[in-house]
RNA sequence: GGAGGGGUACCCAAGCGGUCAACGGGAGCAGACUGUAAAUCUGCCGGCUCUGCCUUCGUAGGUUCGAAUCCUACCCCCUCCA
């Protein structure tokens, strides 16, 4: 996908396009733009409240990243200005609004990490604060005669509180207007967002329609599922991939991922093209093992996030450890001082971290989940003398090198 | 301002003087199975120097041989009326 070439045919560009979108506003009018042969302004903007992005956030930007790959110029807009606001989208009450210090220091993360997904030297990031903040009341006065309070209490969750007599600020009316006026200010050709953006996309087009601009095209992509596949992805749900979790973390979660989910993210995440996800699904139909597909899927964002080499290890060390029952190379390494001549294993195992408690150690022990040096042990009372070292292993995925001092 | 309802372990939710470390569900963890998974089945799911001990049922006191369960005060949430 990133090699496509600037003049790609219309409806091929389309197809790429439109690969994982939810809604394209208005389909056609994207389609005389692109034939326009003129690089496109894309916009998109991010809310500077989440300084530590995960998969879910990179959907989006992997859709800036095609149009980015055909050759448009991608506006990255971090909304400062409106951070102070406080978006209230699926918010059912007002949320605090962020301290300009907060907002710039977040602001400085977002862009560290979204250039693992986009080209920085195509991406034109702009805050705004830039035309915001030279804004005066009067101006914001104009600004607001141009929507109307009927179309603004469309927007579901506004509805919902409004009907449900529960409180809306006057200024987080002001949110979507001011997102909205953004787009008037770049003269945006689109905007993309998630699906609970929508009404925030459509009042962009409200306002450049009143300011004599052509309407944006309004994309937007939907919201991925957490490994657990079945709720969206979010930090507290605990079921996200952080862009920036350790390699391995990355490559064993996506591991664990079903294989249905699995082409979810191909589609949503991958910078393969969709014809070679076809044929991928192919090779599986007729028999591929679909974990060795999910191990180039996780190769490829792990390479994206760190590094080709830390894909190569991750791989290694997943197959090793997994599908061979080999001990990875990498382990950490405990040497615990023993009070008398020997250790409990339940107290060493918690030492090491491998057990959240010493009781919970000592019944993952009953449960058969410990083994040292590949050994099962059962005994609850099992002590390890000192001088012993040894690989002790909990489950699948704990492990660690003990010595007894 | 008035009237009611409620705060229980990670979440939801029973319990309403002893048999309660607290039913049940979800999440999580482990075992079996497997293709790494998912699904399914089984077990675990407060802590500890673990046949026993310690701390926990909004907070602080009190009654009692004994309280999550009764009483008092306080804090917080929700619903209805104004």
């Amino acid at each position: 996908m990133s090699d496509i070439e600037p003049s790609l045919p219309v409806e091929e560009q389309l197809a790429v396009i439109r690969r994982g979108t939810v809604e394209i506003l208005i389909e056609d009018e994207l389609r005389k733009k692109l034939s326009t042969g003129r690089p496109l302004r894309i916009k998109a903007g991010f809310d500077p409240t989440a300084p530590d992005l995960h998969l879910g956030h990179t959907v989006l930007l992997t859709k800036l990243r095609q149009f980015q790959d055909l050759g448009h110029e991608i506006v990255f807009l971090i909304g400062d200005f409106t951070g102070l606001i406080g978006d209230p989208t699926g918010k059912n009450a007002t949320r605090p609004a962020l301290t300009a210090a907060e907002v710039s220091a977040n602001a400085e993360t977002y862009r560290e990490q979204v250039f693992k997904v986009l080209d920085e030297e195509k991406t034109r990031v702009v805050f705004n604060s830039e035309w915001m903040s030279k804004v005066d009341a009067a101006g914001l006065v104009r600004i607001a005669a141009q929507h109307t309070v009927a179309r603004m209490l469309e927007r579901d969750d506004f509805h919902k509180r409004y009907t449900e007599g529960r409180p809306i600020a006057i200024h987080e009316f002001l949110y979507p207007l001011i997102q909205g006026y953004d787009s008037v200010a770049l003269n945006a050709d689109v905007e993309l967002g998630g699906t609970d953006q929508k009404f925030n996309l459509l009042v962009g087009r409200q306002l450049q329609a009143v300011n004599g601009q052509e309407p944006q095209v309004v994309i937007t992509m939907p919201l991925l599922e957490g490994t657990d596949g079945a709720q969206k992805m979010s930090k507290s749900l605990g079921n996200y991939i952080g862009i920036n979790d350790a390699p391995g973390e990355i490559f064993g979660k996506l591991m664990s991922i079903s294989d249905q989910l699995m082409w979810r993210y191909y589609d949503l995440l991958s910078f393969h093209s969709s014809k070679e996800i076809a044929g991928l699904r192919e090779a599986v139909e007729q028999g591929r093992n679909p974990r060795d597909t999910k191990i180039e899927l996780a190769c490829e964002l792990v390479t994206r996030f760190h590094s080709a080499q830390a894909a190569d290890s991750a791989r290694d060390d997943f197959l090793s450890r997994f599908s061979r029952g080999e001990v990875p190379v990498d382990i950490p390494n405990y040497r615990l001082e023993s009070q008398g001549t020997a250790m409990p294993l339940a107290t060493a195992l918690k030492s090491a971290q491998l057990s959240a408690s010493t009781s919970d150690a000592r019944r993952l022990i009953g449960q058969g989940a410990v083994r040292l040096d590949g050994a099962r042990v059962v005994d609850i009372d099992a002590v390890l003398p000192r001088g012993t070292s040894t690989i002790i292993a909990v489950g699948k995925r704990r492990i660690a090198r003990v010595s007894i001092i």
